[in-house]
DNA sequence: TTACCTTATAGATAACTATCTATATAGGAG
DNA sequence: CTCCTATATAGATAGTTATCTATAAGGTAA
């Protein structure tokens, strides 16, 4: 019975509207793979890095993604556990 | 294994899109009370007719709600089965 | 320090959206 | 038919956003 693990997300319109981008979406289904700096996230998509940077930002402010520095790459995560749901979400639809 | 059951949303960020607003938030989970017409869904909230016909119509294009007529009304019913799913993510988070 | 690499931020712009007022449409009653 | 009620649509507007270019910031290496 795991119970509010995820992350507190304050704002529930908030998370779906950073779920709402397409772009988001597939940044996100990326970064299910794996953790991922911004320059190979830049690298897989047809974005200039600071739209990415743009969007990685929106990620993190709903808990969606958690970002570390490792020397001086920026890595990005995926909050597993609430992916999780949203993909539970996602199949069902 | 319910499967599928639930509609066809073709488009996963616009079902998030739909979500992603605080007021279409409280008219689904008005909604879930059991089926509305427009003027009572009006009644209930502090916009014009004319808003809440709109986000009836997002709701609508995304298949959260459904729409029917009723002699000069028209009433909304929520769909109660994407909704649940919608429901159980909330919770989630 | 300088030079380089990586990411974030600032600023601009076009597109979208949430809301309103005004009007049109459509159904029911007489 | 006319009148009323209920809803939808058109058009306007302010605010938001997805994207870009240009630049700043920060970390590494020599």
């Amino acid at each position: 019975m795991e119970e509010y693990d995820v992350g507190k997300v304050r704002n529930i319109a908030g998370l779906f509207r950073a779920l709402s981008c397409e772009t988001r979406l597939k940044i996100l289904r990326f970064l299910n793979e794996g953790e991922k700096s911004v320059g190979s996230i830049v690298k897989k998509f047809n974005f200039t890095q600071p739209t990415i940077s743009h969007h990685l930002k929106v990620l993190t402010n709903v808990g969606l993604v958690v970002k570390k520095q490792y020397r001086q790459w920026v890595i990005y995560t995926i909050n597993s556990k609430l992916w999780k749901y949203v993909e539970k979400l996602i199949k069902k639809v």
